[in-house]
DNA sequence: AAGATATATCGTAAATATACGATTAACCGA
DNA sequence: TCGGTTAATCGTATATTTACGATATATCTT
């Protein structure tokens, strides 16, 4: 094997990670569904901070997440099934840990959504 | 008087409606507070609705707002409520009704920190 | 196979959110 | 001053959120 260092690892590619505009409509019902839901994924200071973190570095931590917080480790996890379930992040396993990356399509999405307010 | 025709209402200038630029960080403790606390106002479809409703109205509707939405004129008065709060929305006395607008400062705001993601 | 480590899930308690109808408060117009 | 209208608040039932410790699960290491 040329190279056995233990590479940083990051999530693989997302799997809508085609460089394809996201073609939904930032209004209508649906439209203030999407928003709702993602708001609310971000409407915890330790969600928020989660992103944060996960969005600064890019390659994903894992588990250190929990280290970040004050909280209990079933807490973290909470959390971020929580964001998982809202589609802002994805986790991928890698051996005894899990891999955590944010979903650049869903900040994308938030973003434009919020930008329609 | 000149003009005796009722204008559509609207609210008058925000009290923070000096043209300058919002000088607080938009990342930190406090900063992801804010961000989680704006979120999570808009963190329920019928307040999204609302606020883009006054979005798009720039007069600001009062109580036509409970005959848009589909819930019963005190839950929407809570919602009005949790937008209040959150700084996102203001009302204003006008005779026996109150004439919301969005705080544009707050939505801007909002922007900023959702875009710093 | 056994132990160590990392993460998710379960069970639970306390707090908060959501919705409604009923009531109250404020104001206008006759 | 008396009704009528508008909006907030109260009381309440139900659901969801948040937090924790305990436990289960899955993988690595030895």
């Amino acid at each position: 094997m040329a190279n056995p260092v233990k590479l940083a690892q990051s999530c693989g590619p997302s799997p809508q990670a085609n460089g394809e505009p996201d073609l939904r409509p930032v209004e209508g019902k649906a439209a203030d569904e999407e928003l709702a839901l993602l708001a609310r994924a971000l409407g915890h200071p330790a969600r928020v901070q989660i992103v944060r973190l996960l969005v600064r570095r890019e390659t994903c931590i894992c588990g250190d997440i929990v280290e970040e917080l004050p909280l209990a480790q079933s807490t973290v996890s909470q959390h971020l099934k929580v964001l998982k379930e809202a589609g802002l992040i994805r986790g991928e396993i890698d051996g005894p840990r899990v891999c955590y990356c944010v979903e650049p399509h869903a900040l994308r999405r938030l973003k434009a959504l919020v930008g329609s307010l």
